[in-house]
DNA sequence: GTGAAAGCGCTAACAG
DNA sequence: CTGTTAGCGCTTTCAC
């Protein structure tokens, strides 16, 4: 066969097809393109002309070999099934797509092993990651902090910079919010004793408790799952708490359906507060009372802040950026005593902007 | 400076490093580890040893550049903020795991452009894709799918291979079950017109009431989302329904809310089915009757057969694989007229297993 | 079975 | 401002 058919190698064009259609060096065009400001305006515009004929892509795996610069950052999610990730996946994936970045999703199932094998695949193809939340332990995590920048959510590793949300602020609202409906008394329904967060929170209580001379007990660990509430709703019994804080909104979820399951009704006989806000927090019944945290604006900073990271700037690893929080009212809580439940048209289910 | 230190060249051991300490040549290294067979047994043995204790890693981009073999997948998703798709990219992300691969995320935020940036960058870098869910057009489609092994989910696209549910078989039980509880019409509320999952279950429904004896009406098209729920219920006077089966669950939430906050019951009033089972789900009051999509398994399934078919396996693109659909029954079905509404043992959202 | 050599497509010195 | 020349780390003929 003397020619193969115009069709046939259908290879995508390189930059040497775009060098000698445009009659200039390869090193002119790869400039063309990354360093417009080094070629004559009038070479650079005529090799934008060919290149845009023959349909050239900069081929970014080659690129990426001899710079390193691969335009990928992993995000790293422990259960990709929990309602909580997808904001921030959603602000993750737009701040890196606004500087032409790409996500690569990393799942740990739930499963240390899954989560190491995925990272330790992903991490020579990416030049940062975010944490947005792991199963390993700190010093894993600064181990692999030490081959590519990284910035880890919603937790403190030392020599690590993070991104946190105002647990202090959003604690102290929580608990603001119950004393003025005039419970004395506040259990905490804590999550995973491994979870930074929770530490937090506990704390967090125990001080915005004090500061409003509440008394404040603590309860747990229990998983923070729907089944987890359940099962702590059975125990918290025990401590006759008229208002219960729980570690987050599944919790709380499970904790209203286990009270209710026993004839405890929710807000009439504990009121209830938690954290996160996620979708269905506005969806249950009663609608959950709950400290909001920014989610999309977390994924987005954080990926801003590798972002920057990556661009020589030197990120703090002393403390935390911390986002701010909000308590947003629902039906969950209520007077304390026998409190009638607020009129559905204050529920403000329906009309939250979240 | 005469050598640089050795903890300041930080640099990855390469294979020729392996080689070098092996005291082989690199190509014996690189057929160590790619195919084990062509290589003399003690060699590749030593190679190994050599290989851990310098703790080399193979570099994925090099390896791309001459095979093209990157181990990536692309998964694009319209929205990533949808609970529907967190199973799915849980199932997606899984196969690909097992079989060594890792997910490339395109979120589309919604948005056409969005979209077609992200994927094209990612394309170049990835062996396949996986359509979750995607605003391009069917001509746009079969483009992309003509770059790389392509597979679309709940959607059929001539020419590319796909993996839907079984919409007609959860439709009939649906349609069976809404004539069991006696009622003989039924209005479709329908989702985005673009959607090809949409037009398939109006189809469904129209003949599953044929066959049912039951009558079948039809309003929208409603943006699938909660609020999209509410607007269609005030719509829904008009078809003074007793029975309607919405488009997808979001939908139905919005329904129930919508119809509740005009002063008509669910189930009492109007009885509602919905698609897909997502979470959220079993979560709201009264729990919903939904035709189950096995979620995880759509993802799981997607990237198997796009693995497959990297893998040089013919993958037909005449008819897609259809996946089972179940109907789990919850609240907010009731039989027709004065209906009392279920007891809420037989609720059924406390035990459904999901 | 193993080694040598020629790239994959792009970038980054270094000269001119 | 532009061309030349080496590679990035790995794979893959092709000889031996």
């Amino acid at each position: 066969m003397a020619e193969p058919s115009p069709s046939a190698g259908r290879r995508p064009p390189t930059i040497y097809d775009v060098a000698r259609a445009a009659g200039v060096a390869a090193s002119t065009v790869s400039r063309a393109f990354s360093r417009p400001g080094r070629v004559n305006a009038e070479t650079a515009e005529r090799i934008r002309q060919v290149a845009a004929d023959l349909g050239y892509r900069t081929n970014p795996l080659a690129r990426a070999l001899p710079t390193g610069r691969t335009s990928m950052l992993a995000l790293v999610i422990s259960d990709i099934t929990n309602p909580f990730y997808g904001e921030i996946i959603r602000g993750a994936q737009s701040a890196a797509a606004e500087a032409g970045y790409v996500i690569l999703l990393v799942d740990a199932q739930e499963s240390d092993r899954v989560e190491r094998d995925a990272l330790e695949r992903a991490l020579p193809t990416v030049e940062g990651v975010v944490l947005a939340s792991s199963r390993m332990s700190d010093s894993a995590i600064r181990m692999t902090a030490k081959q590519r920048p990284m910035i880890v959510l919603n937790r403190h590793v030392a020599d690590v910079p993070s991104v946190v949300t105002d647990n202090l602020h959003g604690m102290r609202l929580a608990v603001q919010h119950l004393a003025d409906l005039g419970h004395r008394t506040v259990t905490y329904v804590s999550g995973p004793e491994a979870s930074w967060a929770d530490g937090m929170r506990w704390r967090s209580l125990r001080k915005a408790a004090a500061e409003s001379r509440l008394r404040a007990h603590r309860t747990g660990p229990y998983p923070p799952t729907v089944a987890g509430g359940s099962t702590a709703a059975e125990e918290l019994g025990h401590h006759g708490a008229s208002a219960v804080i729980a570690y987050n909104d599944q919790l709380a979820i499970g904790l209203v359906r286990g009270l209710q399951a026993t004839g405890r009704r929710v807000p009439q006989d504990v009121s209830i507060v938690s954290f996160d806000n996620i979708f269905a927090a506005e969806l249950v019944t009663p609608g959950l009372t709950t400290v909001a945290a920014p989610l999309r604006a977390q994924g987005h900073t954080a990926v801003c802040s590798l972002l920057s990271a990556l661009g020589g700037a030197q990120v703090s690893t002393g403390r935390p950026m911390v986002l701010p929080t909000r308590l947003v009212v629902r039906g969950s809580t209520a007077p304390r005593g026998r409190g009638r439940p607020r009129p559905a048209a204050l529920d403000g289910s329906a009309l939250d902007p979240r």
